[in-house]
Order: C-alpha cells, then sequence, then structure tokens
DNA sequence: AGCAGTACCTGGTTGC
DNA sequence: TGCAACCAGGTACTGC
C-alpha cells in the first residue's frame, strides 16, 4: 500500500541489511509483473555487491556494479527482509538471496505483489531508465516549490488536484496525500489548476512537505514490523483529515466531508474550509 | 501539449 | 450463504 512515504520506509528498513551484501542467488516465481521481468536480473545480479538502496520517486534501486535493479510497488507490493527458509505464500514472485557476512545470517529480499502492478527492471550503469527518465522533481528537495506548481499551472484547463498527481509536474503525491496537502492547504481540489495563485501554490508545496515528512516519521513508527510482519496496524489512517472519511465531520468546522471522482480516482474535500 | 479513457491484476467489501 | 458488482494507496499508453 505504498505512496511515496511507505517506499521510502520500506528502503530505510531493507537498506541496512542489504548494503554491502553480495546477491548469492535470485528466484523468480513469476516474471509477468506489471511488465516482464527482464532478463539481466537473473544473468547479471547474481554475484554482485549491493552499494547503494536509492529512492527516485515510488521507485526503488539496488545499485551495483553490474547495473542497477529497478523496483516499483504498485498497488499492492511490498519488500521485506526474511530468513532463507520463510515459508512461500501465492503472491511471493522473487527472492533476492543474500550472502552471509561477518555481521548478517544469509537472508532473502522478498517481493509480494498480489495485483502484479508493481516491476522489476533493469537498469545498465550510467544510464538512466526510460521510466524514471521524464519524472518531476522530489517533494522533499529544494527542487520543489510553490513556483513548480505554479509554473506548470500555465495553461492547464484541468483541476489542481490533477496536476498536484501528475508525475511529470512534481513526484510522490499519490492520491491519498494529495486529498490531504490541498485540505491543509485551504484548496478546493476542483478548482482548476490555472486559477489557484502563486500564494497559494506556496502554500499548498508548504503542505506537500510537510505531510509528507511527517507521514514518513509516522511510518518508520507504524510500520517497524516489514521484516516480521505480524500484527500491522491501522497504519496512518487515523490520522487521515478527508481520504476515506466521506459523510463523516470535517475535524475542524464538523461540515461533513464530501467525495466526487476526478481523473477515475477519488477525491475527499472539506466544502467549507476548501475555496 | 494536454487530457480522457483504457489497461494491467487480485482481493476485500458491499449489496441483492 | 452465494455470488455479482464494485472498489482499491499506481502509472503507462493510446488517440483525440
Amino acid at each position: 500500500m505504498p505512496e511515496l512515504p511507505e517506499v521510502e520506509t520500506t528502503r530505510r528498513g531493507i537498506a541496512p541489511c542489504l548494503i554491502g551484501k553480495r546477491v548469492a542467488a535470485v528466484t523468480l516465481r513469476r516474471t509477468d509483473l506489471r511488465w516482464p521481468i527482464p532478463v539481466e536480473v537473473s544473468t547479471l545480479l547474481p554475484g554482485q555487491r549491493i552499494d547503494a538502496v536509492e529512492r527516485r520517486a515510488k521507485y526503488l534501486l539496488l545499485h551495483t556494479a553490474a547495473g542497477s535493479a529497478l523496483l516499483h510497488l504498485g498497488m499492492s507490493g511490498m519488500l521485506r527482509v526474511l530468513p532463507p527458509d520463510a515459508p512461500i505464500g501465492k503472491h511471493d514472485h522473487v527472492d533476492i538471496a543474500l550472502a552471509r557476512s561477518s555481521t548478517q545470517a544469509a537472508r532473502i529480499l522478498r517481493f509480494t505483489d498480489p495485483r502484479r502492478f508493481g516491476c522489476l527492471l533493469w537498469q545498465p550503469p550510467g544510464e538512466v531508465h526510460p521510466l524514471l527518465a521524464k519524472l518531476g522533481p522530489e517533494p522533499l528537495t529544494g527542487d520543489f516549490d510553490g513556483d513548480t506548481l505554479w509554473l506548470a499551472s500555465r495553461g492547464r484547463r484541468s483541476a489542481v488536484k490533477l496536476l498536484l498527481m501528475d508525475n511529470a509536474v512534481v513526484v510522490g503525491v499519490g492520491n491519498i496525500y494529495a486529498s490531504e496537502a490541498l485540505f491543509a492547504a485551504g484548496i478546493d481540489p476542483r478548482r482548476a489548476a490555472a486559477a489557484v495563485s502563486r500564494a497559494r501554490y506556496a502554500r499548498l508545496a508548504a503542505e506537500v512537505k510537510r505531510i509528507l515528512a511527517w507521514a514518513i516519521e509516522r511510518g518508520g513508527t507504524t510500520l517497524r514490523d516489514f521484516l516480521n510482519p505480524d500484527g500491522a496496524p491501522g497504519y496512518f489512517f487515523r490520522e487521515l483529515n478527508v481520504y476515506g472519511r466521506a459523510g463523516e465531520a470535517c475535524r475542524v468546522c464538523n461540515t461533513p466531508i464530501r467525495q466526487v471522482v476526478q481523473g477515475q480516482r477519488s477525491t475527499f474535500w472539506c466544502p467549507h474550509c476548501q475555496h
């Protein structure tokens, strides 16, 4: 269930178990994910040492000298570090076995994805995978601010929520956080992107940063169990102000939260707090 | 160029 | 209880 904070939390969880380790073997039980898993994952990755684990947008990259494994969790993907004898579930499509090291027993990095909207691809050294080539800036860096949004909004006739979710404008703002950030900024998600002022975009960008950073912090505590997945808690759900709360009272003004479909996705907002 | 629509897939929930 | 319909946190691709 990955938006950017969950992907970043996953990265932080698995990175210490991977960095400096050598890939002992790759087991592919299914290769028909969002795209077929390319042969390089089987032929080039084994034997390589993982030098770094990076996140770009909602992609994770396992960097080695021979190239990088590029993972996306889609809607239902999950990555866990497990003992080699962990029982294999129906949707456990890929295991990347990690060689034993002086400080860690042998482990596997297991990719599980019931819906198979995720992917595992390969990026040769020194290249940028085509899927990454046209992505906008990372929301939590200085490359993204209100003017990023304001400039992108020129000449757009679609709604501000769709602009916020456009990966060419800014990456990592998924359906939940788009609604939440617009609520925090007091902007009606249906408002035409071109009709939002530069000042309000500054506020919106600040809220995107604040909410994503806060969720990553929360993810660090609520998702800590992905090494031994028992009792996964209620996530950040109890903290949401508008998402999934249609008909319920706004936490600020008690007005019922409304829901509308934009771009085939549900949007939630408070008609009193957002204009 | 921007935008709407379609597609990928399984599983949980809702409603008859 | 059974089963169909609907919904889900993502995103690339097509065609207008």
